[in-house]
DNA sequence: AATAAATTTTAGACTCGCCTAAATTTTATT
DNA sequence: AATAAAATTTAGGCGAGTCTAAAATTTATT
């Protein structure tokens, strides 16, 4: 029995909103993250848990069944696949590729995937940083931190993004921040968290908290 | 408003049906071609009509009109470019893309068409010989032959094929016949018409009538 | 603990694409 | 021209995925 469309996404953002710990998701979360209604989503738990691939009792949220990460793994390697190629191959820039990876990733085809993954030379990370489940459905979150949790003087290296939106995208493109970016904190403004930070040991650049919130670094 | 995939396929079936005089198309014709029913594909022609993509009159048949065979183009140059992705790039057979091809023909963006476009080289055919429309919408269909109306003693080259299904693919991988092979019939049995035919001047092959009838060739 | 607020589910309805069975229209045959 | 056959459309219905409004349940506040 094939997944639609509709039930792969609904997969993937249980996925992501579950954390890695697994945790609970609420109807409303799930709401806010599809942009349908509540009563919708109900209906959608209701069918997702019939087929198996989601633990849900009425009003208690769900988590996914082991059947039901696996999907949401695969759809997720195929995103992220198709985003290394549309950037690698294509020429897209990394804040125009998310929504067009969002229908490429239902196209069904285990071969289509796995010789995307050889043409593109097994890539471990995405245009965005975030890592490429494996053929076998192995997906291992590196654990950076996030910039506002970085002291004063501190030297990281800049391993991705936690907001995708192109606005984002392009707003780090404008401060010559990319992935793999050496920043070194020179200041923080106790007032509003907002910090002064010195790209590859050039230009020195003013950050936003709002910013800082949204970029994944590496110490060392 | 976007065209959702069953419109999609419904215009490219209307269109290849309709042939190069943009014939009439019966509902029948169209239940076969969409592997649906006669009143399934009525309901749909209202809908297509409704939208200006087609000419409909009940009882009538129907024929594209200039937005709908746009359309349709449109969607039948995303279908082979992604055909000579699947082939050129990612090593798939010719007789493996058709499936994928009609999936992956759905998926909006034009930037994506027109950068994939470049990425590919401008190809002017798919792996299967036809003709790939041009950014602008240009499809110009060569006018090749059928195999059944070459002569005997004529040496033609082979182009493209009617029959796209995969066991007619394969059926001419085993006989060593590709796009670019020269075809001289050597012998035509009235019979049945089958025929022998030396393949690149080299080995010489029995075909049937079935075979002949979905290779076409260019004369010299 | 009682009440209010927030969250979630149920009820009923809608569109899309499809179905079967019956009615209508066109085309072919006598 | 009448009748039979074939093609097409209409009528009525179904599942998927969505909606709004109302009911039920959980959580927070008094
Ligand atoms: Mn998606
Ligand atoms: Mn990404
Ligand atoms: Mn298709
Ligand atoms: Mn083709």
């Amino acid at each position: 029995m094939q997944n639609s469309f509709t039930e792969e996404n609904y997969l993937k953002i249980i996925h992501s909103l579950s954390g890695r710990d697994g945790a609970e998701v609420s109807t409303n979360a799930l709401a806010e993250g599809t942009a349908t209604r509540a009563a919708s989503v109900t209906d959608m738990l209701r069918k997702l848990a019939d087929k198996g691939l989601i633990n849900y009792k009425k009003y208690q949220g769900v988590t996914l069944t082991e059947l039901g990460e696996k999907v949401a793994i695969k759809v997720i390697r195929k995103h992220r696949l198709w985003e290394v190629f549309l950037v690698e191959k294509l020429g897209f820039g990394w804040d125009e590729v998310h929504d067009i990876a969002e229908e490429l990733e239902h196209i069904p085809s285990e071969i289509l995937v796995e010789k995307l993954d050889t043409f593109l030379g097994h890539p471990r990370f995405d245009p965005h940083g975030d890592p490429i489940p494996d053929a076998k459905g192995n997906l291992t979150e590196p654990d950076y931190l996030v910039l506002t949790d970085v002291q004063l003087g501190e030297k990281v290296r800049m391993m991705g993004v936690l907001d995708h939106a192109p606005s984002f995208l392009q707003h780090l493109d404008r401060s010559g921040i990319t992935l793999g970016s050496l920043i070194e904190v020179v200041e923080i403004n106790e007032y509003d968290k907002s910090a002064s930070v010195q790209i590859n040991g050039g230009q020195t650049l003013f950050i936003s908290l709002e910013v800082s919130k949204n970029l994944l670094v590496q110490r060392r």
